[in-house]
DNA sequence: TTGTGTTTTATTGCCTCC
DNA sequence: GGAGGCAATAAAACACAA
C-alpha cells in the first residue's frame, strides 16, 4: 500500500507529538487530504461546486479538517476544474480546425476538377458548335459558381486576377489557394453551432452528428 | 539516492456583492 | 465594511527516470 493510499491525518501525526505542542503542530504541518477525504470531497464536488458555509463546516467537522482547508480546497478544485475544462475546449476547436482545413481542400479539389471540365466542355462548343453540349456547359458553369467563391471584386490590389469577362470563370488564380481567414472564422462558428458543446457533456460523442464532422 | 517535473495544499491581494 | 470568490503564486508532497 503506497503512501499515496493512506497517508496519516494531522491528527495521526500531531497526536504523536506533544500535547503542548499540538496546536503549533496543526498550523505548520502540511498533509495531504487522506483517500476518504478527498472522495468526500470530490463527492460533494459533484453534487454542488460552491457549497454554503453550513456545509462546508458539516463536511469539515465530518474530515477531521478545518472549514478553511475545507473552502481552500473547493476553491482549488474550481481552478483545476476550470483549467482542464479550457484545456478540452482548446483539443476541440483544434480539432474543429484542423477538420475545416481537411473540407476546404476536398471542396477545392472540386472546384478545380470541375473547372477542367467546364473548359474541356467549352473548347469542344466552339469547336463542333453542338448546342446539346453547349447547354450542359451553360448548366456546369452555373454549378461551379456558388456563391462563396464569387470574389467580391476582381482587382489586382485584392491579389485576385483580373475577372476575364462577366461569366467570371477564370477569377481563381493560385492566389485562391490561401486560406481565408474569414471563411475558416465563419466555419469555425458554424460548427460551433451545430456541434454545441456543454461543459458536461461536449466529449459525448452522440452529441455531435453534424455531416461536417462526416468528413 | 537525487534531481526534476507535477500535483496538491495554502497564502496573498484584489474584486464583487450584499 | 465584511464575507466569499478568483487569479497568481509559494511551498510541501509526491512520482519517476537516471
Amino acid at each position: 500500500m503506497s503512501m499515496r493510499e493512506m497517508p496519516p491525518t494531522n491528527s495521526d501525526i500531531c497526536a504523536q507529538s506533544m500535547s503542548s505542542s499540538l496546536k503549533k503542530c496543526k498550523d505548520n504541518m502540511r498533509r495531504r487530504f487522506n483517500d476518504e477525504q478527498i472522495k468526500s470531497l470530490e463527492n460533494m464536488f459533484e453534487t454542488e461546486s460552491r457549497p454554503e458555509l453550513r456545509t462546508k463546516q458539516q463536511l469539515a467537522k465530518r474530515l477531521d479538517l478545518q472549514p478553511r482547508q475545507v473552502a481552500i480546497w473547493f476553491q482549488n478544485k474550481r481552478a483545476r476544474s476550470k483549467s482542464k475544462q479550457l484545456e478540452l475546449e482548446y483539443r476541440m476547436l483544434q480539432i474543429s480546425y484542423e477538420k475545416l482545413g481537411s473540407k476546404y481542400e476536398l471542396l477545392k479539389k472540386e472546384h478545380e476538377s470541375l473547372l477542367t471540365q467546364l473548359q474541356r466542355l467549352r473548347k469542344l462548343t466552339e469547336e463542333g458548335g453542338n448546342e446539346e453540349i453547349q447547354n450542359e456547359g451553360n448548366k456546369l458553369e452555373t454549378e461551379v459558381k456558388p456563391e462563396q467563391f464569387v470574389p467580391e471584386t476582381c482587382s489586382p490590389e485584392f491579389g485576385l486576377p483580373l475577372c476575364e469577362d462577366s461569366r467570371g470563370i477564370d477569377y481563381l488564380g493560385p492566389e485562391s489557394d490561401t486560406l481565408n481567414m474569414a471563411q475558416i472564422a465563419d466555419g469555425l462558428s458554424e460548427i460551433e453551432n451545430e456541434c454545441r458543446f456543454e461543459s458536461r457533456t461536449f466529449l459525448d460523442d452522440s452529441a455531435c452528428r453534424s455531416p461536417l464532422w462526416e468528413f
